[in-house]
DNA sequence: CGTTTGACTACGC
DNA sequence: CGCGTAGCCAAAC
């Protein structure tokens, strides 16, 4: 079963590459949950379902003031994660109407479209931020 | 210190 | 399409 050996390093690992999502461009959490090697050999299908919600608990946790685009974050049905309505999710959607991504009428967006094609692993690498490095 | 609570997802109906 | 469920545990109460 997954679960982050180190969840400290895991949340950091979340953080970095969410640092990443450029402008107008969107991840899911499951997308992100499969950007990070489960090092204890995990059934990847059991990764696909248990992994999102350790990067929904680490975007939970996001420090502020460190710009990390908590924003481009969004679920695998293409819609924010908050209750709509909530003040949490209208703030998302400006954020992202703001930066050119479009809102179909149910609220969804287009991954065709604003869909990250990933992070830059030989980046990360060449950089010692992948695998998993924490903040200090 | 015990209980509740999640910024999830795939799958079955 | 929508709705319910399993899987799973660190934090927040």
């Amino acid at each position: 079963m997954f679960n982050p050996p180190n969840p400290k390093k895991f949340f950091a690992t979340v953080w970095n590459i969410v640092e990443q999502i450029p402008e107008g461009k969107v991840s899911t959490y499951g997308q992100i949950a499969t950007m990070i090697p489960a090092s204890d050999g995990t059934d990847p299908d059991q990764m696909k379902r248990l992994a999102p919600r350790w990067v929904g608990t680490a975007m939970r946790k996001t420090p502020k003031g460190q710009n990390i685009p908590w924003h481009r974050v969004i679920n695998s049905q293409g819609k924010v994660s908050f209750p709509e309505g909530s003040p949490q999710a209208e703030e998302q959607y400006r954020l992202l109407e703001m930066e050119g991504v479009e809102f179909d009428n149910k609220g969804k967006v287009d991954f065709d479209i604003v869909g990250w094609e990933g992070p830059n692993y030989e980046y990360l690498e060449s950089n010692d931020l992948f695998p998993p490095k924490p903040f200090t």
